[in-house]
DNA sequence: CGAATTTTTGACTTCCATCAAGTGTAGTGG
DNA sequence: CCACTACACTTGATGGAAGTCAAAAATTCG
């Protein structure tokens, strides 16, 4: 990966924009399908914007987003109930996208987080000249659907030890793909949160936790912060 | 799995436009999108296939479809587990598009459905010149994600009462969108199905059913023949 | 009709939500 | 620095909802 970046920036110095040349999702999602001519229009145009966890990102007005990467950090996406509190209904990773066309959610970054904003226009323009572009965007959307089914199966199936269990592994391999015993991260989100996500109470959420470093699978090392212990272990229980 | 094809109706090329025009679902999905000489072509194309409830519906080979709309019925989508089990994980109602290429699912007929089938080829030819119907495909999919999303959470929150009566007011809305009062209908799936639709067991589902109709706002006449008593009381423990 | 399957009902158990109290852990301001 | 508040998290006790096991009743179908 980092080779690759390295290469292109050998062949087209000073053509593609600074800061696409660093991007860590330079290679995923819609990027992965521009030329580089699309590439340095996008490159012009695009916004890199920050946002501090627990920060709600809008897109609004007449450019209003419709497909952000997630160049760093974890967003979710919830949706309001009727009685005011929320439900998280997705979790995006860096490096990804973050099709917020896809529903009527509310975007929350989790943890600070950098989002490369297009705006719809642009990304219209691009969709109309580059079919490959509309058919990545169509695809991450089908991978949405077909992963939400999956994560609702495991919502009504799963005993809440195996939810969090497999949310902690989600957390490690999304975090990073190659992480092994010994990886040490941040939980993405509080306990709360957690709950929400999983459709279980904070309670709940908290003695699964418990229970998981009582088996030594992970080691909770403050609050928020985790250690892996046994990745087959985490595998075994997750009930996948 | 075996027989999956029982009758094939062709309709011959002339009359196409009768066909479609008779069609329930002529103005819905990505049929709506397209102009008259588009209609007469697909009508051309396109093979209206039956299937009886419980039949597979395959879609393979190298005209595979990637679009039907269903004409008549309930199709449930549902995705193999480890253990050999299968979990629904959508059901599509008449008159509406079914997109199996959104995921690997395995698309079967809950009652005995009309399938409107477009070729592969074909599709891909129209959505090349049709913009329209590539955005309404791509619209249907964002539905998709949020219906599901939507679901996901009744799934994690709600309790057994509440999921029942929302599916059967599911059934009723989709299956006749100004049912009132005195409706009456058919369960498309079995209490064994319904359960694994919402996550439950079985003697839960019947438990829930016998509830339901002690409170009368629903009527069990025989095993899968019910009537519906009160829709407002039936919206009303659904807890939407 | 009789066999097989689906559905219902009952008794018991388990898991998780609820209610309640206690323990950190920041963050603010005196 | 401490006192104060606010918030996140943990732990315990209890009850209820749904799962499990088991068997009867109803329905379907050959």
């Amino acid at each position: 990966m980092t080779q690759v970046i390295l290469t292109n920036t050998f062949i087209y110095p000073g053509e593609i924009a600074a800061k696409c040349l660093a991007c860590p999702v330079r290679f995923a999602g819609i990027c992965a399908a521009l030329s580089s001519d699309e590439l340095n229009e996008v490159g012009l145009k695009t916004t890199r914007r920050k946002f501090t966890a627990g920060t709600p990102i809008f897109f609004e007005g007449d450019d209003v987003l419709i497909h952000g990467n997630i160049v760093t950090g974890v967003v979710h996406l919830s949706k309001g109930l009727s009685d005011g509190r929320q439900q998280i209904v997705a979790l995006q990773f860096s490096p990804t996208h973050l099709p917020v066309k896809t529903a009527r959610v509310t975007a929350q970054a989790a943890t600070d987080s950098e989002i490369c904003a297009i705006p719809n226009s642009l990304l219209n323009e691009i969709v109309g000249s580059n079919a490959k572009v509309e058919e990545t965007i169509y695809k991450q959307t089908l991978d949405e659907v077909d992963e939400t089914r999956h994560r609702m199966r495991s919502i009504g199936r799963k005993t809440a030890f195996e939810k969090i269990a497999n949310l902690i592994l989600m957390f490690v391999l999304k975090g990073d793909p190659g992480a092994g015993n010994g990886y040490r991260f941040e939980l993405p989100l509080t306990r709360s949160e957690i709950a929400d996500f999983l459709g279980l109470t904070v309670e709940t959420v908290s003695r699964k936790l418990t229970k998981l470093r009582a088996t030594k699978i992970i080691r909770i090392d403050s609050g928020r912060s985790v250690t892996l212990n046994s990745l087959s272990r985490l595998h075994d229980v997750s009930g996948c």
